[in-house]
DNA sequence: AGAAAAATGTTCTTGGTAGTACATTTGTAT
DNA sequence: ATACAAATGTACTACCAAGAACATTTTTCT
C-alpha cells in the first residue's frame, strides 16, 4: 500500500507525494496572489511543512514550480467542469445551464482566474509550453460544440454558429467578473458584486448568450 | 514662454516636464509589460534619456512611479473616449456605436488594459488611492447613463435598466478580448483574433448588448 | 554678479532573494 | 546487514535591484 493519496506526515516519515502536493497548493495560492515575480520562494516555503530544499529538489527552479502550479490550477478547474452533465437537456436549456454554471464556477475558483491573468501578463509563455494544459482544453470546448450542433440541427440555433466564438463570449463575462472585481468595484461601487447583483449579472449574461445563439428575431 | 509642452532636449538643457513625460511613457510600457515587481527601475531608466536619479527625484520611489504611470494610462484612454460624440443618435444606434467603439478602443490601448490587469492582481490598491482616477471614471459612465434614460423614455429599452451592469457587460467583452488574448489563442487558436474574427466578435457583442437592453421579445 | 534653488550626473550601499553545497536520515533491494 | 538510492535538513553564497550619498551644473531671482 502506498501513501500517495493520504496527506498525513506524522512525525518524521518520508512522504514525497505529500510534500509535492503541499508545495503545489501553497505555490498556486502565492503565485495567484502576487504574480510570478511578486511571489517569493521563501514565502511559499514558509507556508509549507517542508523546506526550500524540497522545492528545488522536486521542481528545479522557480519557473518549474510556477509551471506545475499552473497545471495544477487548470487540472482542478477542468475537473470541476467535467462534473457537469447536460447530456439529455435540450440545446437551449443545455446552453443556459452551461453559461450559468461557468459563471458560478469561475467565481468559485478565483485562484485559477488569477493564475490565468498572470499567465496573460506573461504572454502565456508557460501555458504554451504545457502539452498537458492544451489537451485539457480541447476537451473543455467539446461540450459546447456538441450543444451547438444539436441546436443547429433542431433549428433553435442559428446556422454557422462558431463554438469557439461562443466560448469566448461565455468566458469573457465569467472571467471578467472575477478578474476585474477589484478595479471595477473601486470605480463603480460593489453593488454588482453583492449576491443580488451577481444573480442579476448571471441572468443577464445567460440572456445575452442565448440571444446570439438563437436565430435573429425578425424586426 | 515655457517649454512645458515641447519635448526637445537638445544638447544639455534642463527640461523637467520633458523628463517626467519621458519617464512616465517608458514606465507605463514597462509596468504594462512586466507587472509591478517584474518591471525593474534600471530597465525603465535604460529606455529613457535620463538617469535613475531623476526617477527618485520626481516620483519618490517605485510605487510612486507606478501610481503616476497608472494615472497617465487612465488619463490617456479616457481622453480618447471623451472624443466620442453620440449626442444626437437615437438610443439604439447610440448604444451600438458605443459598444463597437469601446471594443475597438480597448484593442487600440493594450498597455492600458495590461495596467488594469496588473492593478487587479494587486487588489486595485493604487487605483483606490488615486482620487484623480476615480473622478475620471464617474464621467465615463455618464454617457451610458444618458443613453439608458433616453432609451427607456422612448420605450426602446427595458425598464429599470442598470447602466452600471450594462457597462460591466460592455467592459467584460472589450476587456477580455485584449487581456486574455495570449491564453485564449494558445488554447483555442488565433482565428478569433484575425481581422475577420474580430469583426465577427464585435458584431456579436453589439448584438448581445442590444438584446439585454431591449425589451424582451415575446415568446 | 552672486546667491539660492532646481535639476541632473555618478557612485555606493544595503537588503532581499534565487539558487547551491554539504550533511544526514529514511527507505529499499540484495 | 549492508549498500545504495531517495528524501530531507541546515547553512551558505552570489547577485540583483531599490534606493541613498555625494557632487555638479543650470536656471532664476535680486
Amino acid at each position: 500500500m502506498t501513501n500517495s493519496t493520504t496527506d498525513d506526515r506524522r512525525g518524521w516519515t518520508q512522504n514525497p507525494e505529500g510534500v509535492k502536493r503541499d508545495i503545489l497548493a501553497v505555490a498556486v495560492s502565492e503565485f495567484a496572489a502576487r504574480g510570478f515575480s511578486g511571489a517569493k520562494v521563501d514565502d511559499i516555503v514558509a507556508r509549507t511543512q517542508t523546506s526550500k530544499r524540497m522545492i528545488y529538489y522536486y521542481f528545479g527552479d522557480k519557473k518549474g514550480l510556477y509551471m506545475r502550479a499552473l497545471e495544477a490550477a487548470y487540472l482542478k478547474v477542468r475537473e470541476g467542469e467535467a462534473a457537469l452533465d447536460l447530456g439529455d437537456l435540450p440545446p437551449l436549456e443545455a446552453l443556459s445551464t452551461l453559461v450559468a454554471f461557468t459563471f458560478d464556477h469561475h467565481r468559485e475558483n478565483p485562484d485559477f482566474i488569477r493564475m490565468v491573468m498572470i499567465e496573460n501578463i506573461h504572454q502565456a509563455e508557460a501555458l504554451s509550453a504545457s502539452e498537458k494544459i492544451r489537451k485539457l482544453n480541447v476537451a473543455a470546448i467539446d461540450k459546447l460544440r456538441e450543444i451547438c450542433e444539436r441546436g443547429e440541427k433542431e433549428g433553435v440555433f442559428r446556422h454557422g454558429l462558431d463554438p469557439i466564438a461562443l466560448h469566448w463570449q461565455i468566458s469573457a463575462a465569467s472571467f471578467f467578473n472575477v478578474s476585474n472585481r477589484p478595479t471595477f468595484s473601486a470605480l463603480f461601487g460593489a453593488d454588482v458584486f453583492t449576491e443580488d447583483g451577481q444573480s442579476h449579472l448571471r441572468k443577464q449574461t445567460v440572456e445575452a448568450i442565448l440571444a446570439i445563439a438563437q436565430p435573429e428575431a425578425p424586426l
